[in-house]
DNA sequence: GAAATTGGAGACAGACCTGTCTACCTTTTT
DNA sequence: AAAAAGGTAGACAGGTCTGTCTCCAATTTC
């Protein structure tokens, strides 16, 4: 009665493997539900697999938490590879593009923000560590493509609009999520293109 | 076993009213764990109250949870209208000092980051609304004191200064839970004073 | 073709959670 | 003094969750 017996979700049907059918599932229950309410009966029903495979292929609900965190790593770093790939030379097209990104995605109504701070605010016990790690990684590849784009900043400079960076946007994030209002987007894009300063010296 | 028969928590040593005491050991373990994690039954035993009196004051738990989040809004407001009152016409002394509250809330080791912020992340579709009214609130008292304080912005400059401020600040909090890095706020501060132009055009 | 591996279906144990209900104690009111 | 009200303690029902275990079908391997 709780699952109704619905199609098995688009992961489901093109892997056979249910190891990458399960992380498949996880990654939409996680995401929409979130890691602590998302229970794995209901990640096995909609993955079309069974506990057997589930434990086989994941010691436990916490692996299989570390699992989605990883999946998403790659998502987001293959997207914002891509991105600093097309604008290497053009920071200000490369925050543009970005934001654009973003504003599209939060149209998409299953989009529940960031997943790291998500998981981070629900269970940060269990998973501050790989989230740390993830946030680490992101700040590098950021202060990487800033030395290298037309800004031409140096290290330190880029570390710090790096940092910056990445406040900015999850600020416009969780601002989006906790009022549903996408100037935030906007707002963040212009903080980041340098236009944001109001009329004081 | 699970609740080692300790005192009673500060709050429910000094109110005597059952609700109260409720209200506050809530506070303490929504804020700990999480308004999903933490379970009414150690609320009960934290606050040293009966069931039979949290179902008097409190007709279910997310009634709590309401109740909680308008307690951390009046702790807010009231802590923002101090320093708003005391920097009446000084945004800069503003801004520094709330960050360096912000600052000094990171060093105690419970604080846990935006009660709002964690809450939406946890439960949104139950407290959408609440704390979206909240931060609206919030938006408007902030955007009445950048219209009357020292740099008298109109009331257009002072929306959109006061909606950088709370992502800012949402974001500083939020970079500072994922890393445990508290450079971020001090990024916040000069990005609010307008100093954290980068050398670029 | 027989045996072994893989994996789906799901029963089950043990724990925990919410919410109801009873029993009893203490204080206030009449 | 008796009665009423307010509060603590906690048993209990009904549900959910994780993780273990069995049963059995399908597929691969020998």
């Amino acid at each position: 009665m709780k699952i109704e017996n619905e199609e098995p979700a688009f992961s489901a049907r093109i892997d056979s493997n249910p190891g990458a059918r399960l992380l498949g599932a996880a990654r939409e229950l996680f995401s929409e539900q979130g890691y602590q309410v998302a229970g794995i009966n209901e990640i096995i029903a909609r993955s079309g697999t069974s506990k057997k495979s589930f434990y086989k292929y994941f010691p436990g609900k916490q692996k299989l938490g570390e699992a989605y965190l990883q999946a998403e790593r790659d998502e987001q770093f293959r997207m914002l590879h891509q991105l600093m790939q097309r604008h290497r030379d053009n920071y200000r097209a490369f925050v543009r593009t970005w934001i654009y990104t973003l504003k599209k995605g939060v149209g998409c109504e299953d989009y529940q923000g960031c997943p790291f701070a998500n998981t981070a605010a629900q269970a940060l016990k269990e998973f501050g560590e790989p989230i740390g790690a993830i946030m680490q990684e992101w700040h590098e590849r950021l202060t990487e493509y800033l030395t290298g784009c037309d800004l031409a900043l140096n290290r330190k400079a880029a570390r710090r609009l790096s940092g910056l960076m990445l406040m900015q946007y999850e600020g416009a994030i969780q601002m989006w999520r906790l009022t549903g209002d996408v100037k935030y987007f906007d707002l963040c894009e212009e903080a980041l293109c340098g236009l944001a300063g109001v009329s004081y010296k």
